[in-house]
DNA sequence: TGCTTATATTATATCATCCTAATATGGATA
DNA sequence: TATCCATATTAGGATGATATAATATAAGCA
Protein backbone atom coordinates (compact mmCIF):
# COMPACT_ATOMS: atom_id res chain seq x y z
CA UNK A 1 0.00 0.00 0.00
CA UNK A 2 1.61 3.20 -1.48
CA UNK A 3 1.20 6.27 1.23
CA UNK A 4 -0.24 9.23 -0.24
CA UNK A 5 2.30 12.00 -1.24
CA UNK A 6 2.57 14.60 1.34
CA UNK A 7 2.29 18.28 0.60
CA UNK A 8 5.05 20.15 0.33
CA UNK A 9 3.93 23.24 2.97
CA UNK A 10 2.83 20.02 5.33
CA UNK A 11 6.81 19.26 5.11
CA UNK A 12 7.48 22.58 5.51
CA UNK A 13 5.52 22.88 8.77
CA UNK A 14 6.80 19.55 10.06
CA UNK A 15 10.15 21.26 9.47
CA UNK A 16 9.53 24.20 11.80
CA UNK A 17 7.56 22.38 14.55
CA UNK A 18 11.22 19.90 14.88
CA UNK A 19 13.35 22.88 14.04
CA UNK A 20 11.41 24.27 17.38
CA UNK A 21 12.74 21.65 19.23
CA UNK A 22 16.23 21.14 18.07
CA UNK A 23 18.17 22.75 20.88
CA UNK A 24 19.35 21.51 24.22
CA UNK A 25 17.83 24.67 26.43
CA UNK A 26 14.45 23.73 24.22
CA UNK A 27 14.45 20.07 25.22
CA UNK A 28 15.49 20.44 28.66
CA UNK A 29 12.37 22.87 28.62
CA UNK A 30 10.05 20.28 27.52
CA UNK A 31 11.61 17.72 29.87
CA UNK A 32 10.84 20.05 33.04
CA UNK A 33 7.55 20.93 31.26
CA UNK A 34 6.55 17.72 31.37
CA UNK A 35 6.58 17.45 34.96
CA UNK A 36 4.30 19.87 35.47
CA UNK A 37 4.27 23.96 34.74
CA UNK A 38 6.10 25.75 35.33
CA UNK A 39 7.11 30.27 35.78
CA UNK A 40 9.98 31.30 33.41
CA UNK A 41 11.91 32.58 36.54
CA UNK A 42 11.42 28.82 37.84
CA UNK A 43 12.61 27.69 34.48
CA UNK A 44 15.78 29.96 34.19
CA UNK A 45 16.95 28.68 37.45
CA UNK A 46 16.12 24.99 36.80
CA UNK A 47 18.16 25.31 33.41
CA UNK A 48 20.64 27.82 35.02
CA UNK A 49 20.36 29.89 32.17
CA UNK A 50 19.69 34.04 31.77
CA UNK A 51 15.84 34.98 31.54
CA UNK A 52 15.98 36.84 29.15
CA UNK A 53 17.59 33.56 26.89
CA UNK A 54 14.79 31.28 28.30
CA UNK A 55 12.15 33.55 27.36
CA UNK A 56 13.53 33.65 23.52
CA UNK A 57 13.29 29.96 24.27
CA UNK A 58 10.32 30.04 25.31
CA UNK A 59 9.06 32.30 22.73
CA UNK A 60 10.18 30.30 19.70
CA UNK A 61 8.31 27.18 21.39
CA UNK A 62 5.33 29.03 21.76
CA UNK A 63 5.29 30.55 18.11
CA UNK A 64 4.98 27.25 16.85
CA UNK A 65 1.96 26.03 19.51
CA UNK A 66 4.04 23.72 21.37
CA UNK A 67 3.60 25.80 24.59
CA UNK A 68 1.19 28.08 26.38
CA UNK A 69 1.25 30.32 28.81
CA UNK A 70 -1.00 31.88 31.55
CA UNK A 71 -0.48 34.77 33.10
CA UNK A 72 -1.22 34.85 36.76
CA UNK A 73 -0.41 38.17 38.29
CA UNK A 74 2.99 39.32 37.47
CA UNK A 75 4.40 35.75 36.69
CA UNK A 76 3.51 33.39 33.40
CA UNK A 77 3.21 29.90 33.62
CA UNK A 78 4.13 27.64 30.96
CA UNK A 79 2.79 24.28 30.00
CA UNK A 80 2.67 22.15 27.00
CA UNK A 81 0.11 22.90 25.04
CA UNK A 82 0.90 20.33 21.93
CA UNK A 83 0.89 16.55 23.67
CA UNK A 84 2.90 15.58 19.94
CA UNK A 85 5.78 16.95 21.79
CA UNK A 86 5.41 14.38 24.58
CA UNK A 87 5.05 11.40 22.45
CA UNK A 88 8.26 12.60 20.18
CA UNK A 89 10.34 13.05 23.46
CA UNK A 90 9.68 9.67 24.93
CA UNK A 91 11.00 8.16 21.69
CA UNK A 92 13.91 10.13 22.22
CA UNK A 93 14.19 8.96 25.71
CA UNK A 94 13.43 5.02 24.92
CA UNK A 95 17.38 5.06 23.82
CA UNK A 96 18.58 1.57 22.44
CA UNK B 1 7.47 9.59 39.71
CA UNK B 2 10.19 11.98 39.14
CA UNK B 3 11.54 11.21 35.91
CA UNK B 4 15.63 11.25 35.97
CA UNK B 5 17.27 14.15 34.91
CA UNK B 6 18.33 13.66 31.41
CA UNK B 7 22.29 14.32 30.76
CA UNK B 8 23.58 17.83 29.07
CA UNK B 9 25.18 15.48 26.27
CA UNK B 10 22.16 13.31 25.62
CA UNK B 11 20.20 16.30 25.08
CA UNK B 12 22.92 17.72 22.42
CA UNK B 13 22.76 14.67 20.25
CA UNK B 14 19.14 14.58 20.76
CA UNK B 15 19.09 18.12 19.15
CA UNK B 16 21.50 16.98 16.75
CA UNK B 17 18.82 14.27 15.32
CA UNK B 18 15.95 16.20 15.51
CA UNK B 19 18.04 19.08 13.47
CA UNK B 20 18.39 16.33 11.00
CA UNK B 21 15.17 16.09 10.23
CA UNK B 22 14.16 19.62 10.21
CA UNK B 23 14.11 20.23 6.88
CA UNK B 24 11.47 19.74 4.41
CA UNK B 25 13.57 18.23 1.79
CA UNK B 26 15.44 15.94 4.35
CA UNK B 27 11.65 14.83 5.55
CA UNK B 28 10.82 14.27 1.94
CA UNK B 29 13.70 12.09 1.72
CA UNK B 30 12.32 9.69 4.69
CA UNK B 31 9.10 9.81 2.99
CA UNK B 32 10.40 8.20 -0.07
CA UNK B 33 12.72 5.69 1.73
CA UNK B 34 9.95 4.66 4.07
CA UNK B 35 8.13 3.05 0.61
CA UNK B 36 11.79 1.40 0.09
CA UNK B 37 14.90 2.22 -0.33
CA UNK B 38 16.37 4.34 -3.21
CA UNK B 39 19.51 5.83 -5.12
CA UNK B 40 20.24 9.07 -5.33
CA UNK B 41 19.66 9.92 -8.81
CA UNK B 42 15.95 8.87 -8.34
CA UNK B 43 15.81 10.95 -5.24
CA UNK B 44 17.11 13.57 -7.13
CA UNK B 45 14.39 12.99 -10.02
CA UNK B 46 11.64 12.43 -7.03
CA UNK B 47 12.40 15.49 -5.14
CA UNK B 48 13.06 17.54 -7.87
CA UNK B 49 16.30 18.96 -6.62
CA UNK B 50 19.83 19.17 -8.18
CA UNK B 51 21.72 15.74 -7.02
CA UNK B 52 24.56 18.16 -5.49
CA UNK B 53 22.07 18.76 -3.37
CA UNK B 54 20.44 15.69 -2.40
CA UNK B 55 23.71 14.58 -2.04
CA UNK B 56 24.38 17.21 0.77
CA UNK B 57 21.26 16.50 2.37
CA UNK B 58 21.80 12.55 1.91
CA UNK B 59 25.23 13.60 3.88
CA UNK B 60 23.50 15.00 6.83
CA UNK B 61 21.38 12.36 7.36
CA UNK B 62 24.05 10.05 7.17
CA UNK B 63 26.22 11.61 9.11
CA UNK B 64 23.43 11.54 12.26
CA UNK B 65 23.31 7.82 11.62
CA UNK B 66 19.83 8.34 10.30
CA UNK B 67 20.76 6.73 6.90
CA UNK B 68 22.71 3.96 5.46
CA UNK B 69 23.78 3.36 2.44
CA UNK B 70 25.49 0.71 0.15
CA UNK B 71 27.46 1.06 -3.50
CA UNK B 72 26.36 -1.25 -5.88
CA UNK B 73 28.78 -0.50 -8.51
CA UNK B 74 28.08 2.98 -9.67
CA UNK B 75 25.06 3.45 -7.71
CA UNK B 76 24.47 4.05 -4.51
CA UNK B 77 21.57 2.91 -2.45
CA UNK B 78 20.22 4.81 0.72
CA UNK B 79 17.76 3.25 3.45
CA UNK B 80 16.59 4.49 6.53
CA UNK B 81 18.79 3.47 9.47
CA UNK B 82 17.59 4.32 12.78
CA UNK B 83 14.22 3.55 12.92
CA UNK B 84 13.09 5.96 15.35
CA UNK B 85 12.88 8.26 12.16
CA UNK B 86 10.08 6.50 10.94
CA UNK B 87 8.31 6.30 14.93
CA UNK B 88 8.50 10.12 14.68
CA UNK B 89 7.47 10.78 11.04
CA UNK B 90 4.14 8.41 11.89
CA UNK B 91 3.72 11.00 14.91
CA UNK B 92 4.19 13.74 12.37
CA UNK B 93 1.70 12.19 10.03
CA UNK B 94 -1.10 11.72 11.93
CA UNK B 95 -2.35 15.15 11.75
CA UNK B 96 -5.24 16.44 14.04
C1' DT C 1 3.76 57.97 42.71
C1' DG C 2 8.08 55.50 43.27
C1' DC C 3 10.23 51.03 43.80
C1' DT C 4 10.74 46.18 43.09
C1' DT C 5 10.09 41.88 40.87
C1' DA C 6 8.84 39.16 36.73
C1' DT C 7 8.87 38.90 31.99
C1' DA C 8 9.50 40.42 27.18
C1' DT C 9 11.81 42.76 23.51
C1' DT C 10 15.51 44.71 20.77
C1' DA C 11 20.17 45.23 18.97
C1' DT C 12 24.29 43.19 17.84
C1' DA C 13 28.11 40.22 16.92
C1' DT C 14 29.12 35.54 15.98
C1' DC C 15 28.41 31.26 14.13
C1' DA C 16 25.72 27.69 11.45
C1' DT C 17 22.97 26.40 7.58
C1' DC C 18 21.47 26.74 2.86
C1' DC C 19 21.67 26.60 -2.25
C1' DT C 20 24.37 27.09 -6.40
C1' DA C 21 28.18 26.48 -9.30
C1' DA C 22 32.22 24.28 -10.15
C1' DT C 23 35.02 20.43 -9.67
C1' DA C 24 36.46 15.91 -8.16
C1' DT C 25 35.99 10.86 -7.59
C1' DG C 26 34.86 6.39 -9.01
C1' DG C 27 32.89 2.67 -11.59
C1' DA C 28 31.48 0.90 -16.25
C1' DT C 29 32.14 0.27 -20.90
C1' DA C 30 33.83 1.00 -25.56
C1' DT D 1 43.01 4.55 -22.04
C1' DA D 2 39.22 7.66 -23.15
C1' DT D 3 34.69 8.55 -22.08
C1' DC D 4 30.30 8.43 -19.80
C1' DC D 5 27.31 8.18 -15.99
C1' DA D 6 26.52 8.39 -10.92
C1' DT D 7 27.85 10.42 -6.84
C1' DA D 8 30.57 13.32 -3.66
C1' DT D 9 33.05 17.35 -2.36
C1' DT D 10 34.36 22.17 -2.14
C1' DA D 11 33.92 27.15 -2.24
C1' DG D 12 30.92 31.09 -2.31
C1' DG D 13 27.71 34.36 -0.83
C1' DA D 14 23.12 34.77 1.34
C1' DT D 15 20.25 33.92 4.99
C1' DG D 16 19.06 32.37 9.57
C1' DA D 17 19.95 31.06 14.52
C1' DT D 18 22.35 32.00 18.83
C1' DA D 19 23.77 34.25 23.30
C1' DT D 20 24.68 38.49 25.52
C1' DA D 21 23.76 43.04 26.87
C1' DA D 22 20.77 46.64 27.29
C1' DT D 23 16.25 48.23 27.65
C1' DA D 24 11.23 48.00 27.88
C1' DT D 25 6.76 46.54 29.78
C1' DA D 26 3.77 45.31 33.39
C1' DA D 27 2.12 43.92 37.85
C1' DG D 28 2.41 44.37 42.97
C1' DC D 29 3.33 46.96 46.89
C1' DA D 30 5.07 50.69 50.06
Amino acid sequence: MQAEAVSEERLEEWAEFLKALAHPIRLRIISVLIEGKQCVKNLSELLQTSQPNVSQHLGVLRSKGILGCKRDGSIVCYYIKNERVVEIYKILSKEA
